[in-house]
DNA sequence: TGTACATCAGTGAACGCGCGTTCACTGATGTAC
DNA sequence: TGTACATCAGTGAACGCGCGTTCACTGATGTAC
């Protein structure tokens, strides 16, 4: 039996589709080999293993392939991250927080990349709103979190300040002088221990809102 | 009565370092112009009214002018919170988190400039090793504090993770969407208040750090 | 069946640009005798 | 005093490079009749 012309469009789209899939993968091998402003479009085509003019077949330009790049990779680990909270649900903040740092150290090329476009300042206002959506899908696996655990008081704010606070951890130990990969993720975790500790001492009682306002 | 060989110079070297400081604070404007990765040498070199091939006679590479007047900049911050710790020796972590969130707001370029160097990874190890001096500074800051709040446990460690939890605070709310400058900052600086609460709440008694270790 | 035409993935070569940096040079000032 | 020389700040023009992107083209595949 032959395919209608519906049919056989849809699988040419399909194949199109599948070939800008390949491309998004090339980006991605390069982010993680190389500081993601210094990737080119030269770059990531010898990855793709075909020529830079071809990419301008599948995407109008460098900022529209990076992002879609970085938003394939981001909703990714943000989705890992919401299973394993679903699967920890009795689990300590602790454990989660050092679920969350080992998930953004795995991938760390899309924290670099989120980091710095928030850094940047020249992105469109609308991909500005995009990355905070991803932001807040995190957030709200911590809001989620302090809810199970009955923190007392504004739970979204304390949402923020531990989801700045892992945040921190990463940019802040990333190039520890003298200590190798390993140790330094141990030590971030140790920190991110830490932190999780301090807020999962305190949450529960109302003394850590009294007199807060701004 | 005449200057003797020795004092005239000492002269011409002062008034070549005072050509050079020039150059830094054109430098310094140039990064609060625009972000830091976007400076080129002819931004600076018309900044500070001179052609670009001048600067080289002042700085071997762009590098060293950048890290240079990083180091100008960061210093003059550090010193300045130092300062402000001493005159509230008896005064809440609160407190003393919103000084260091102000103090970094305000220098934002600084600020700037350090997160982009610890992302790129590009960097020469000396320039880490002095970027990490920088750090350790203001770091000492809340080792001393907590020493001074009878901390429990290792002050080291706490101080790192508040350290930690500031930098993620400014790097994750920079660009709360659909708000202004203001309310931006009155954000960062609840947060701020929220964990130096959670960290005062806490570090008095051991529970925080028992069975804690690496 | 063959033939003429349409579509489209893919490409090598080039364009134009801005960058960090260098070079050969000018001109001012100081020094030696 | 004048003269020859040394030092050095400063510069316009250029070099060489890598970048994002475009263009004219090839060649494979499918379609119409």
């Amino acid at each position: 039996m032959a395919m209608d012309a519906d049919t056989f469009s849809k699988l040419k789209v399909r194949e199109r589709e599948a070939r800008k899939c390949l491309i998004v993968d090339a980006a991605e091998r390069s982010f993680a080999a190389k500081p993601f402003n210094k990737v080119s479009m030269r770059d990531i085509a010898r990855e793709a293993g075909i020529s830079p003019a071809s990419i301008y077949r599948y995407f109008p330009d460098q900022q529209t392939l990076f992002v879609e790049a970085f938003l394939r990779g981001s909703r990714r680990v943000i989705e890992s991250f919401r299973q394993a909270v679903e699967e920890n649900q009795g689990v300590s903040l602790e454990r989660i927080a050092g679920e969350l740092l080992d998930f953004l150290i795995e991938n760390d090329p899309y924290f670099r990349m989120m980091t710095h476009f928030m850094l940047d300042g020249s992105l469109s206002p609308a991909l500005v709103e995009r990355l905070n959506e991803e932001s807040r899908l995190l957030i709200d696996q911590f809001d989620y979190l302090f809810g199970k655990m009955n923190a007392a008081g504004d739970r979204r704010l304390l949402a923020h300040a531990f989801f700045s606070a892992m945040n921190g951890i990463l940019i802040t130990f990333r190039d520890y002088p003298g200590r190798s990969k390993e140790e330094v993720v141990e030590h971030m975790k140790l920190v991110g221990r830490v932190i999780a500790r301090l807020f999962a001492l305190s949450i529960a009682s109302s003394d850590w809102y009294r007199g807060l306002s701004a």
